[in-house]
DNA sequence: CCCTGCGAAATTGTTAACAATTTAATTTGA
DNA sequence: TCAAATTAAATTGTTAACAATTTCGCAGGG
Protein backbone atom coordinates (compact mmCIF):
# COMPACT_ATOMS: atom_id res chain seq x y z
CA UNK A 1 0.00 0.00 0.00
CA UNK A 2 1.57 3.38 -1.07
CA UNK A 3 2.19 5.63 1.56
CA UNK A 4 -0.08 8.59 1.66
CA UNK A 5 1.21 10.22 4.58
CA UNK A 6 4.15 12.96 3.25
CA UNK A 7 2.62 14.76 6.38
CA UNK A 8 4.05 17.83 5.87
CA UNK A 9 6.28 18.99 9.24
CA UNK A 10 4.67 21.31 10.98
CA UNK A 11 7.44 23.98 10.17
CA UNK A 12 7.06 24.07 6.44
CA UNK A 13 3.33 24.64 7.42
CA UNK A 14 3.87 28.03 9.06
CA UNK A 15 6.89 28.65 7.10
CA UNK A 16 4.56 28.78 4.22
CA UNK A 17 1.87 30.30 6.24
CA UNK A 18 4.19 33.03 7.35
CA UNK A 19 5.13 33.70 3.74
CA UNK A 20 1.84 34.11 2.30
CA UNK A 21 1.04 36.82 5.08
CA UNK A 22 4.54 38.79 4.52
CA UNK A 23 3.53 38.46 0.65
CA UNK A 24 0.45 40.15 1.16
CA UNK A 25 1.85 42.90 3.25
CA UNK A 26 0.31 41.58 7.20
CA UNK A 27 3.23 42.89 8.76
CA UNK A 28 4.84 46.64 8.64
CA UNK A 29 8.26 46.80 7.54
CA UNK A 30 11.35 46.57 9.85
CA UNK A 31 8.14 45.04 12.79
CA UNK A 32 9.96 42.60 15.04
CA UNK A 33 8.28 39.03 14.93
CA UNK A 34 7.93 36.92 17.76
CA UNK A 35 8.89 33.51 17.83
CA UNK A 36 6.94 32.98 21.61
CA UNK A 37 3.24 34.94 20.05
CA UNK A 38 3.74 32.63 16.69
CA UNK A 39 4.28 30.09 18.53
CA UNK A 40 0.89 29.86 20.67
CA UNK A 41 -0.99 31.41 17.73
CA UNK A 42 -0.20 27.88 16.03
CA UNK A 43 -0.46 25.51 18.91
CA UNK A 44 3.19 24.92 18.26
CA UNK A 45 6.34 24.86 20.92
CA UNK A 46 9.07 27.37 19.36
CA UNK A 47 11.11 25.22 17.83
CA UNK A 48 8.93 24.64 14.95
CA UNK A 49 8.83 28.51 14.24
CA UNK A 50 12.32 29.23 14.69
CA UNK A 51 13.19 26.64 11.54
CA UNK A 52 10.55 28.71 9.29
CA UNK A 53 11.79 32.04 10.65
CA UNK A 54 15.24 30.43 9.66
CA UNK A 55 14.18 29.48 6.12
CA UNK A 56 12.23 33.05 5.61
CA UNK A 57 15.56 34.96 6.80
CA UNK A 58 17.43 32.65 3.83
CA UNK A 59 15.10 33.42 1.18
CA UNK A 60 15.51 37.17 1.93
CA UNK A 61 12.15 38.48 3.50
CA UNK A 62 12.85 38.52 6.82
CA UNK A 63 16.03 39.72 8.28
CA UNK A 64 17.81 38.61 11.04
CA UNK A 65 19.89 39.68 14.24
CA UNK A 66 21.72 37.45 16.18
CA UNK A 67 19.98 37.61 20.07
CA UNK A 68 17.44 40.34 18.86
CA UNK A 69 15.54 38.41 16.52
CA UNK A 70 13.69 38.59 13.31
CA UNK A 71 12.05 41.80 11.55
CA UNK A 72 10.05 41.80 8.24
CA UNK A 73 13.01 43.30 5.80
CA UNK A 74 12.68 46.51 4.38
CA UNK A 75 12.11 47.00 0.74
CA UNK A 76 14.28 46.70 -2.14
CA UNK A 77 14.71 49.65 -4.15
CA UNK A 78 13.57 50.19 -7.46
CA UNK A 79 16.82 49.52 -8.69
CA UNK A 80 17.20 46.03 -6.54
CA UNK A 81 13.74 45.42 -7.68
CA UNK A 82 14.83 45.72 -11.39
CA UNK A 83 17.97 43.46 -10.96
CA UNK A 84 15.72 40.65 -9.10
CA UNK A 85 13.06 41.16 -12.22
CA UNK A 86 15.65 40.18 -14.74
CA UNK A 87 17.71 37.31 -12.46
CA UNK A 88 13.38 35.64 -12.44
CA UNK A 89 13.40 36.52 -15.94
CA UNK A 90 16.31 34.87 -17.45
CA UNK A 91 15.98 31.66 -15.08
CA UNK A 92 12.10 31.37 -16.19
CA UNK A 93 12.62 31.63 -19.74
CA UNK A 94 15.02 28.84 -18.99
CA UNK A 95 12.49 26.48 -17.41
CA UNK A 96 10.24 27.33 -20.12
CA UNK A 97 12.40 26.44 -22.82
CA UNK A 98 12.84 22.71 -21.20
CA UNK A 99 9.44 22.62 -20.07
CA UNK A 100 7.53 23.07 -23.41
CA UNK A 101 9.45 20.28 -26.14
CA UNK A 102 8.39 17.75 -23.05
CA UNK A 103 4.91 18.98 -21.64
CA UNK A 104 2.71 15.93 -20.64
CA UNK A 105 -1.50 16.08 -21.27
CA UNK A 106 -1.21 15.75 -17.29
CA UNK A 107 0.75 19.09 -16.98
CA UNK A 108 -1.96 20.99 -19.30
CA UNK A 109 -4.59 19.58 -16.68
CA UNK A 110 -2.71 20.88 -13.50
CA UNK A 111 -2.06 24.07 -15.35
CA UNK A 112 -4.96 24.84 -16.28
CA UNK A 113 -6.51 24.26 -12.96
CA UNK A 114 -4.19 26.75 -11.16
CA UNK A 115 -4.91 28.97 -13.77
CA UNK A 116 -8.42 28.65 -13.05
CA UNK A 117 -7.79 29.38 -9.33
CA UNK A 118 -5.76 32.35 -9.82
CA UNK A 119 -8.93 33.83 -12.33
CA UNK A 120 -11.33 33.23 -9.65
CA UNK A 121 -9.12 35.04 -7.08
CA UNK A 122 -8.62 37.88 -9.77
CA UNK A 123 -12.59 37.91 -10.08
CA UNK A 124 -12.86 38.33 -6.15
CA UNK A 125 -10.31 40.90 -6.01
CA UNK A 126 -8.65 38.49 -2.85
CA UNK A 127 -4.73 40.26 -2.54
CA UNK A 128 -3.25 37.05 -0.80
CA UNK A 129 -5.40 34.33 -3.03
CA UNK A 130 -4.21 36.56 -6.18
CA UNK A 131 -0.20 36.88 -5.15
CA UNK A 132 -0.70 33.12 -4.19
CA UNK A 133 -2.15 31.60 -6.98
CA UNK A 134 0.12 33.45 -9.09
CA UNK A 135 2.80 32.20 -7.78
CA UNK A 136 1.53 28.43 -7.31
CA UNK A 137 1.15 29.00 -11.01
CA UNK A 138 4.82 29.68 -12.08
CA UNK A 139 6.00 27.64 -9.94
CA UNK A 140 4.29 24.47 -11.39
CA UNK A 141 6.72 25.16 -14.60
CA UNK A 142 9.65 26.05 -12.89
CA UNK A 143 9.54 22.86 -10.78
CA UNK A 144 8.82 20.30 -13.73
CA UNK A 145 11.72 21.65 -15.49
CA UNK A 146 14.45 22.18 -12.46
CA UNK A 147 13.69 20.82 -9.41
CA UNK A 148 16.96 22.03 -8.49
CA UNK A 149 16.52 26.04 -9.18
CA UNK A 150 12.80 25.77 -7.27
CA UNK A 151 14.26 27.17 -4.44
CA UNK A 152 16.54 29.60 -5.98
CA UNK A 153 13.25 30.43 -7.83
CA UNK A 154 11.18 31.27 -4.90
CA UNK A 155 13.49 33.27 -3.44
CA UNK A 156 13.86 35.74 -6.13
CA UNK A 157 9.59 35.38 -6.93
CA UNK A 158 8.62 36.59 -3.40
CA UNK A 159 11.14 39.28 -3.00
CA UNK A 160 9.94 40.94 -6.26
CA UNK A 161 6.10 39.61 -5.35
CA UNK A 162 6.46 42.20 -2.31
CA UNK A 163 6.90 45.19 -4.35
CA UNK A 164 4.51 44.40 -6.45
CA UNK A 165 1.95 47.16 -7.31
CA UNK A 166 0.98 45.76 -9.88
CA UNK A 167 -1.06 43.26 -8.03
CA UNK A 168 -3.98 45.68 -7.86
CA UNK A 169 -4.34 45.30 -11.79
CA UNK A 170 -6.45 42.05 -11.56
CA UNK A 171 -8.57 41.74 -15.06
CA UNK A 172 -4.40 42.60 -16.08
CA UNK A 173 -3.19 39.91 -13.90
CA UNK A 174 -5.68 37.21 -15.49
CA UNK A 175 -4.78 38.32 -19.21
CA UNK A 176 -1.74 37.81 -19.10
CA UNK A 177 -1.44 34.73 -17.49
CA UNK A 178 -4.39 33.41 -19.35
CA UNK A 179 -2.32 34.44 -22.20
CA UNK A 180 0.85 32.84 -20.86
CA UNK A 181 -1.52 29.31 -20.82
CA UNK A 182 -2.93 29.49 -24.29
CA UNK A 183 0.39 29.72 -25.45
CA UNK A 184 2.06 27.19 -23.50
CA UNK A 185 -1.48 24.64 -24.75
CA UNK A 186 -0.14 25.82 -28.60
CA UNK A 187 3.64 24.60 -27.60
CA UNK A 188 4.71 27.65 -29.21
CA UNK A 189 7.60 28.40 -27.64
CA UNK A 190 8.49 31.90 -28.78
CA UNK A 191 4.91 33.21 -28.10
CA UNK A 192 5.05 32.00 -24.71
CA UNK A 193 8.65 33.56 -23.87
CA UNK A 194 7.12 37.15 -25.07
CA UNK A 195 4.00 36.70 -22.89
CA UNK A 196 6.44 35.46 -19.79
CA UNK A 197 8.78 38.57 -20.68
CA UNK A 198 4.83 41.02 -20.86
CA UNK A 199 4.15 39.70 -17.37
CA UNK A 200 6.96 39.14 -15.09
CA UNK A 201 7.69 43.02 -14.82
CA UNK B 1 32.10 50.09 27.08
CA UNK B 2 31.42 49.11 23.58
CA UNK B 3 29.61 46.46 22.89
CA UNK B 4 32.39 43.56 21.32
CA UNK B 5 30.38 40.61 21.82
CA UNK B 6 28.82 39.95 18.31
CA UNK B 7 28.92 36.69 19.58
CA UNK B 8 28.07 34.94 16.60
CA UNK B 9 25.33 31.50 17.38
CA UNK B 10 26.81 28.09 16.88
CA UNK B 11 24.33 27.79 14.17
CA UNK B 12 25.71 30.59 12.16
CA UNK B 13 29.41 29.13 12.54
CA UNK B 14 28.28 25.28 11.69
CA UNK B 15 26.54 26.83 9.17
CA UNK B 16 29.80 27.90 7.60
CA UNK B 17 31.95 24.98 7.99
CA UNK B 18 29.56 22.89 6.43
CA UNK B 19 29.32 25.05 3.87
CA UNK B 20 32.88 25.48 3.60
CA UNK B 21 33.41 21.55 3.09
CA UNK B 22 30.64 21.05 0.97
CA UNK B 23 31.93 23.85 -1.63
CA UNK B 24 35.58 21.82 -0.97
CA UNK B 25 33.83 18.57 -1.52
CA UNK B 26 34.35 17.11 1.64
CA UNK B 27 30.54 15.07 0.90
CA UNK B 28 29.64 12.99 -1.72
CA UNK B 29 26.57 13.84 -3.63
CA UNK B 30 23.71 12.18 -2.32
CA UNK B 31 25.30 11.26 0.37
CA UNK B 32 23.08 11.66 3.74
CA UNK B 33 23.98 13.71 6.45
CA UNK B 34 22.70 12.88 10.18
CA UNK B 35 22.59 15.68 12.72
CA UNK B 36 23.61 13.71 15.76
CA UNK B 37 27.09 12.99 13.93
CA UNK B 38 27.68 16.60 13.31
CA UNK B 39 25.83 17.83 16.90
CA UNK B 40 28.53 15.53 18.64
CA UNK B 41 31.53 16.50 16.02
CA UNK B 42 30.94 20.63 17.49
CA UNK B 43 29.94 19.41 20.80
CA UNK B 44 26.56 20.90 20.70
CA UNK B 45 23.04 19.38 20.55
CA UNK B 46 21.14 18.76 17.66
CA UNK B 47 19.15 22.52 17.39
CA UNK B 48 21.78 24.45 16.05
CA UNK B 49 22.70 22.00 13.58
CA UNK B 50 19.50 21.51 12.61
CA UNK B 51 19.30 25.41 11.99
CA UNK B 52 22.33 25.29 9.83
CA UNK B 53 21.15 22.51 7.80
CA UNK B 54 17.75 24.03 7.11
CA UNK B 55 19.48 27.07 6.17
CA UNK B 56 21.72 25.45 3.60
CA UNK B 57 18.46 23.26 2.46
CA UNK B 58 17.19 26.66 1.27
CA UNK B 59 20.35 28.40 0.15
CA UNK B 60 20.27 25.02 -2.15
CA UNK B 61 23.25 22.68 -1.68
CA UNK B 62 21.42 20.55 0.54
CA UNK B 63 18.47 18.78 -0.11
CA UNK B 64 15.49 18.18 2.57
CA UNK B 65 13.30 15.61 3.23
CA UNK B 66 10.23 14.95 5.69
CA UNK B 67 11.67 12.78 8.27
CA UNK B 68 14.09 11.50 6.16
CA UNK B 69 16.72 14.74 7.07
CA UNK B 70 19.07 16.08 4.03
CA UNK B 71 21.58 15.03 1.55
CA UNK B 72 24.31 16.82 -0.54
CA UNK B 73 22.03 18.01 -3.60
CA UNK B 74 22.95 16.31 -6.97
CA UNK B 75 25.18 18.92 -8.70
CA UNK B 76 23.41 20.90 -11.69
CA UNK B 77 23.16 20.00 -15.13
CA UNK B 78 25.30 21.97 -17.55
CA UNK B 79 22.81 24.02 -18.61
CA UNK B 80 21.58 24.92 -14.80
CA UNK B 81 25.02 25.94 -13.90
CA UNK B 82 24.67 27.98 -17.32
CA UNK B 83 21.51 30.24 -15.94
CA UNK B 84 23.04 30.43 -12.60
CA UNK B 85 26.25 31.80 -13.79
CA UNK B 86 23.96 33.92 -15.78
CA UNK B 87 21.98 35.62 -12.91
CA UNK B 88 24.79 35.61 -10.87
CA UNK B 89 26.82 37.80 -13.43
CA UNK B 90 23.87 40.27 -13.86
CA UNK B 91 23.61 40.31 -9.99
CA UNK B 92 27.32 41.20 -9.65
CA UNK B 93 27.21 43.73 -12.20
CA UNK B 94 24.87 45.60 -11.18
CA UNK B 95 26.28 45.57 -7.21
CA UNK B 96 29.66 46.77 -9.21
CA UNK B 97 27.99 49.79 -10.77
CA UNK B 98 26.95 50.84 -7.49
CA UNK B 99 30.11 50.56 -5.67
CA UNK B 100 32.52 51.77 -8.06
CA UNK B 101 31.59 55.48 -7.63
CA UNK B 102 31.05 55.26 -3.97
CA UNK B 103 34.31 53.32 -3.13
CA UNK B 104 36.70 54.57 -0.44
CA UNK B 105 40.00 54.24 0.76
CA UNK B 106 38.93 52.03 3.11
CA UNK B 107 37.41 49.58 1.09
CA UNK B 108 40.60 49.06 -1.30
CA UNK B 109 42.53 48.56 2.07
CA UNK B 110 39.78 45.50 2.77
CA UNK B 111 39.84 44.56 -1.08
CA UNK B 112 43.57 44.69 -0.85
CA UNK B 113 43.94 42.41 2.25
CA UNK B 114 41.34 40.24 1.10
CA UNK B 115 43.09 39.56 -2.43
CA UNK B 116 46.16 38.66 -0.79
CA UNK B 117 44.38 36.10 1.31
CA UNK B 118 43.41 34.62 -2.26
CA UNK B 119 46.71 34.70 -3.76
CA UNK B 120 48.32 33.65 -0.75
CA UNK B 121 45.63 30.46 -0.81
CA UNK B 122 46.35 30.28 -4.95
CA UNK B 123 50.06 29.72 -4.20
CA UNK B 124 49.58 27.31 -1.48
CA UNK B 125 46.78 25.39 -3.94
CA UNK B 126 44.62 24.79 -1.15
CA UNK B 127 41.58 24.02 -2.66
CA UNK B 128 39.34 24.58 -0.01
CA UNK B 129 40.71 28.14 0.89
CA UNK B 130 41.35 29.16 -2.46
CA UNK B 131 37.08 28.58 -3.03
CA UNK B 132 36.54 30.59 0.29
CA UNK B 133 38.42 33.43 0.02
CA UNK B 134 37.29 33.95 -3.87
CA UNK B 135 34.08 34.24 -2.36
CA UNK B 136 34.81 36.56 0.47
CA UNK B 137 36.07 38.99 -1.92
CA UNK B 138 33.40 38.76 -4.36
CA UNK B 139 31.05 39.36 -1.38
CA UNK B 140 32.41 42.30 -0.45
CA UNK B 141 31.57 44.55 -3.30
CA UNK B 142 27.87 42.60 -2.85
CA UNK B 143 27.45 43.43 0.75
CA UNK B 144 29.05 47.09 0.38
CA UNK B 145 26.55 47.60 -2.88
CA UNK B 146 23.27 46.08 -1.39
CA UNK B 147 23.39 44.47 1.37
CA UNK B 148 19.15 43.61 0.63
CA UNK B 149 20.85 41.24 -2.30
CA UNK B 150 23.74 39.45 -0.35
CA UNK B 151 21.77 36.20 0.37
CA UNK B 152 20.58 35.71 -3.09
CA UNK B 153 24.45 36.41 -4.17
CA UNK B 154 25.30 33.86 -1.58
CA UNK B 155 23.12 30.75 -2.93
CA UNK B 156 24.05 31.30 -6.51
CA UNK B 157 27.60 31.14 -6.03
CA UNK B 158 27.33 28.93 -3.51
CA UNK B 159 25.72 26.28 -5.95
CA UNK B 160 28.00 27.80 -9.18
CA UNK B 161 31.17 27.35 -7.67
CA UNK B 162 30.58 23.43 -6.35
CA UNK B 163 30.67 22.73 -9.72
CA UNK B 164 33.96 24.94 -10.47
CA UNK B 165 36.17 22.12 -12.33
CA UNK B 166 38.29 25.52 -12.77
CA UNK B 167 39.19 26.08 -9.51
CA UNK B 168 42.17 23.67 -10.00
CA UNK B 169 43.58 26.67 -11.85
CA UNK B 170 45.23 28.40 -9.42
CA UNK B 171 47.23 30.81 -11.10
CA UNK B 172 44.38 31.92 -13.78
CA UNK B 173 42.23 32.35 -10.78
CA UNK B 174 45.07 35.02 -9.01
CA UNK B 175 45.32 36.39 -12.13
CA UNK B 176 42.11 36.83 -12.98
CA UNK B 177 41.35 38.98 -9.43
CA UNK B 178 44.46 40.96 -9.66
CA UNK B 179 43.03 42.14 -12.80
CA UNK B 180 39.35 42.94 -11.46
CA UNK B 181 41.08 44.64 -8.31
CA UNK B 182 42.88 46.91 -10.25
CA UNK B 183 40.73 47.83 -12.49
CA UNK B 184 38.56 48.88 -9.45
CA UNK B 185 42.00 50.91 -7.95
CA UNK B 186 41.54 52.83 -11.16
CA UNK B 187 37.82 53.47 -10.73
CA UNK B 188 37.43 52.29 -14.49
CA UNK B 189 33.96 50.42 -14.42
CA UNK B 190 33.95 49.20 -18.29
CA UNK B 191 36.83 47.52 -17.47
CA UNK B 192 35.98 46.17 -14.15
CA UNK B 193 33.05 44.38 -15.52
CA UNK B 194 34.93 43.24 -18.32
CA UNK B 195 37.56 41.57 -15.63
CA UNK B 196 34.22 40.42 -14.27
CA UNK B 197 32.64 38.73 -16.95
CA UNK B 198 35.96 36.33 -17.93
CA UNK B 199 36.46 35.63 -13.93
CA UNK B 200 32.70 34.21 -13.55
CA UNK B 201 32.18 31.60 -16.13
C1' DC C 1 16.47 -18.12 -3.52
C1' DC C 2 13.41 -14.53 -2.85
C1' DC C 3 9.77 -12.29 -0.73
C1' DT C 4 6.92 -10.77 3.19
C1' DG C 5 6.21 -9.32 8.05
C1' DC C 6 7.86 -8.36 12.28
C1' DG C 7 10.66 -6.00 15.53
C1' DA C 8 14.74 -3.49 17.00
C1' DA C 9 17.73 0.25 16.09
C1' DA C 10 18.53 4.60 14.16
C1' DT C 11 16.89 8.99 12.84
C1' DT C 12 14.04 12.96 12.59
C1' DG C 13 10.13 15.99 14.72
C1' DT C 14 8.62 18.34 18.77
C1' DT C 15 8.50 19.89 23.35
C1' DA C 16 9.52 22.12 27.77
C1' DA C 17 12.96 23.86 30.63
C1' DC C 18 17.04 26.43 31.42
C1' DA C 19 20.94 29.80 30.22
C1' DA C 20 22.44 34.00 28.06
C1' DT C 21 21.34 38.27 26.19
C1' DT C 22 18.66 42.23 25.24
C1' DT C 23 15.06 45.51 26.37
C1' DA C 24 12.21 48.01 29.68
C1' DA C 25 11.32 50.02 33.90
C1' DT C 26 12.80 51.83 38.27
C1' DT C 27 15.74 53.76 41.35
C1' DT C 28 19.39 56.74 42.64
C1' DG C 29 22.31 60.67 42.68
C1' DA C 30 23.76 65.15 41.23
C1' DT D 1 14.61 67.51 36.25
C1' DC D 2 17.62 64.71 33.98
C1' DA D 3 20.88 61.12 33.30
C1' DA D 4 23.38 57.13 34.75
C1' DA D 5 23.12 52.79 37.21
C1' DT D 6 20.39 48.90 38.75
C1' DT D 7 17.00 45.73 38.71
C1' DA D 8 13.18 43.24 36.48
C1' DA D 9 10.91 41.51 32.42
C1' DA D 10 10.98 39.82 27.90
C1' DT D 11 13.29 37.48 24.28
C1' DT D 12 16.49 34.60 22.04
C1' DG D 13 20.06 30.54 22.27
C1' DT D 14 20.77 25.92 23.70
C1' DT D 15 19.94 21.59 25.70
C1' DA D 16 18.12 17.03 26.83
C1' DA D 17 14.29 14.15 26.74
C1' DC D 18 10.41 12.17 24.49
C1' DA D 19 7.32 11.01 20.37
C1' DA D 20 6.81 9.74 15.60
C1' DT D 21 8.76 7.90 11.62
C1' DT D 22 11.92 5.51 8.86
C1' DT D 23 15.52 2.07 8.11
C1' DC D 24 17.69 -2.19 8.70
C1' DG D 25 18.23 -6.99 10.07
C1' DC D 26 16.13 -11.35 10.45
C1' DA D 27 13.07 -15.13 10.81
C1' DG D 28 9.51 -17.77 8.43
C1' DG D 29 7.14 -19.48 4.42
C1' DG D 30 6.50 -20.07 -0.43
Amino acid sequence: MSKVSNRLAFSDHICDIIRRELISGKFAHDEPIREQKLATRFGTSRGPVRDALLRLTQEGVLAYETNKGVRVNSPLSEEERDVVVGMRLQLEKFCMRKFIPVVTSSDLDQISILLERLSSACKRASLPEVAESDLALHRYWVAQASPHLESTWLGLSVRMIMKYTRLSRYEEIEKEHTNIVSAILEKDLEKTLVCLEANII
